[in-house]
DNA sequence: CGCGGCTTTGATGTTCATCAAGTAAAGTGG
DNA sequence: CCACTTTACTTGATGAACATCAAAGCCGCG
């Protein structure tokens, strides 16, 4: 399935450094893949072939390790899926699944490195972009690591409801999911939700989440 | 102080990608900055108009936070110093300083962005060595992350000896800076080493380490 | 010499993981 | 559609890992 470029929202993010003409023949080599929720997109060890990101959905890298699944990031629409090590390794160093269903775009890698080889303002458009994504997830990763079970926890959920752009919102990941995300027991994760709506903080009905009050969430997660 | 490129071995890292008459150009742009230790290099909310590297030295990547410094990364010659964000970003999000006496390489950062624009290999080189590096941070974080306060501290001593390429070698950190690089408590560091002592691992005279058995500290480091 | 910073050790308390046990929810086969 | 199984979720109790506090020795430096 090809994807119809003009509607393609993608298509800005680097595609503008790219003359009408020869678009045409990127577009036509560059595919549409759909995934239903829990499928995988990209397995840890396979040989990177592709330039992927995500159109729609949501997805989640992750890496299994000795001590269990460690998730990464969060890939939203618009964000690259094979983000690191697209262009420095061999092989995927993480795998990538869907959380809900989501579709990808999907680039064979050696046409972005002809594109990046040929065209200057797409390959410091690219370099540009990347690091920026790469930055984020370092950067993130840099701070949640200096803070507490509580003021992860609290990261956690307003960055769901920010991406919902909603107070009350669905968490879309499983509280082991969570666990793995902030790096810490399910059960303590748990326990820090449960603190939180026993503050007035949040509500808490399953996987549905309503922050009562978000100064205080926010102040929870700045702290420590 | 221009350096002399003839010589300069860092040359071979991205300058194989220029044409000899060219390189004549950047060799005259590229000047040498000498630093003492503990001398700042960059300073963190600096704007980022330079791209460095490290010749000689060793320099390390930190972050001021409110918890105190963060070390991000110990640089080694041959290493980009403005890795992260170098494209990315404005203003640097770290600081760096001397370990040791450095020498770095600087070019003016827009020089290099012309080359990425009008050098389709030397774009795709860089792209693939900046990922690389930043690559190797971050998922260095994230095994230690896992790991404990042991493990993570037999990494560091480890990382060292094969820095010094030597079982026996002097730390060129603090206490503290080695507490602020695995992100745990100074006392702690430092009783850790002491067990490791204890227990016939290494030997500690102060600054000075001897490894002894080198096969059970490589254990310890990836267990757990 | 004395001051401040770095290092070290012990004692104490906090934060978190782990274990155990139970409930709710979601899939599965008859 | 219901018994059955499995998986996700939740709470409490306990112990391990780690931070913090306190005190003392060491070393370099003005």
């Amino acid at each position: 399935m090809k994807c119809d470029c003009d509607f393609c929202s993608l298509k800005t993010i680097f595609f503008n450094t790219i003359n009408p003409n020869e678009l045409e023949n990127y577009c036509n080599a560059k595919i549409q893949r759909a995934y239903k929720a829990k499928e995988n997109i990209i397995k840890q060890n396979d040989s990177i072939q592709e330039f992927i990101y995500l159109k729609e959905g949501l997805v989640k890298l992750y890496r299994d390790t000795p001590a269990g699944n460690q998730i990464i990031s969060i890939g939203k629409p618009l964000d690259f899926v094979s983000l690191l090590s697209v262009f420095a390794d061999e092989k995927y160093s993480y795998s990538v699944s869907a959380i809900k269903d989501s579709v990808v775009c999907v680039m064979n890698l050696n046409d972005v490195k002809k594109l990046i080889l040929e065209n200057g303002p797409f390959a410091l458009r690219i370099i540009t972009v990347v690091n920026k994504a790469t930055d984020r997830i370092l950067f993130d990763y840099l701070d949640i690591s200096q803070k507490r079970l509580y003021s992860r926890v609290a990261n956690v959920i307003i960055k769901f409801s920010e991406l919902s752009q909603n107070l009350s919102f669905e968490m879309p990941i499983s509280r082991k999911e969570m666990a793995q995300l902030v790096g810490m027991s399910i059960e303590n994760v748990i326990r820090t939700i449960s603190d939180l709506r026993k503050d007035n903080i949040i509500k808490v009905y399953g996987k549905d989440i309503e922050i009562l009050d978000f100064e205080k969430l926010k102040h929870i997660r700045d702290i420590s």
